[in-house]
DNA sequence: TATTTACAATACGATACGTATCGTTTTATT
DNA sequence: AATAAAACGATACGTATCGTATTGTAAATA
């Protein structure tokens, strides 16, 4: 994986790479999807148009890119001990996310995909199935601890993300703590019904 | 309301109108929003430019007539006496809706809403809240025979709401029947729940 | 008949994507 | 030291699409 160097040409510039994905999460984050343009995005960078298509196949891939950079740094999977409380320090992570400006970013991925479906298959995988598959050890640890039932958890995790999901793209509600804990609420009452429907049956 | 065709010149022609929405849903459908551009549906239509322009706003706007006019010929809120069975009623109704391509269309309407916030609140008002309300009264007649707890309506219809726009943007799964029965039998199931929680507290 | 409005067709300006090319700079190889 | 390879910033270019403006014709009222 490592090459060492060993490449004959002049070597590519990782500070112009920092430099245009912090430039494309400052103009969207400020202006919207519409400001962030890839000249706007190359000239703000201090980077030739070419330079960025050198390296990302399209726009979204940028966007992409900036994104995936920012919330790895900055989002973290709880363990507490109990179902409840992590799934309100996982919700508390969004709401981080929601304080720094991402979601007009966040938004703009799901439009690229739109309209664009080999984009939108890999936004899933790199970036929503990535979440959720770190969303997962919370559920897993829980039925572990026996508060949920194994089988439940492909649907606590939808439900968990659809009702994130809502209030992203449609601003159905806040994306702040309030809503984290009405999340985590439903989220983990739900669980309960499921296992005690399950134990009827 | 009616204007009893007093106005001066020559009429508006409401064929016209009626092919640009049947053109429209028929690109969207079969090709996705890429190739339903203003100019292909007016050619489609038999029908000029301009006079799309003339009664709609921007493409964005044709769209959404055009999906109005079809759900709301087609959708139904079931009433069967029961919770459980009255969601499955209107699942089933968003399975038929997927059945007719209208996927598509719908991802389409939410990739425009992101550029244009002005229109996103368009459409939240126009479909998405108008379709809440009709699901609403699904809750509403399970909270007065007693089944869940008018307080935890709202958070019912973010579940499955959720649950099913997740399907429909990023394919998590399918929608149809089997999807229908789970969104259903999951969402009952946390109303149960949160009726518990509540009156344990 | 004159006026008003809509119609289809189509030219137009603006914007943005993604490609191609130019001369320059940085690195490894000879 | 000289040469080859690859990336760099800058920028011209071709294509596509949006939404506007214009033109000549058709359909209605006054």
């Amino acid at each position: 994986m490592k090459d060492d160097g060993k490449k004959r040409g002049r070597p590519r510039d990782e500070k112009a790479r920092a430099r245009v994905l912090k430039a494309a999460l400052r103009i969207v984050r400020a202006e919207g999807l519409g400001a962030a343009t890839v000249e706007r995005i190359a000239h703000e960078a201090g980077v030739g148009k070419q330079t960025i298509y050198r390296w990302w196949p399209s726009r979204a891939h940028v966007l992409l890119d900036a994104l995936k950079s920012f919330v790895e740094q900055v989002v973290h999977i709880p363990d507490t001990g109990a179902l409840a409380t992590d799934l309100l320090g996982l919700a508390q992570a969004n709401d981080k996310a929601a304080s720094a400006q991402l979601l007009p970013l966040m938004r703009a991925l799901v439009a690229e995909g739109i309209a664009d479906r080999d984009f939108m298959a890999l936004f899933k995988r790199d970036y929503l199935d990535a979440r959720r598959q770190k969303a997962r050890l919370i559920f897993e640890r829980a039925a572990a601890r026996g508060e949920i039932e194994a089988g439940d958890i492909e649907t606590l995790l939808d439900t968990y993300y659809g009702m994130l999901w809502l209030r992203i793209l449609f601003e159905t509600g806040p994306v702040d703590h309030q809503a984290a804990a009405s999340i985590a609420r439903a989220v983990s009452g739900a669980g309960k019904a499921l296992a005690k429907r399950e134990a009827q049956e």
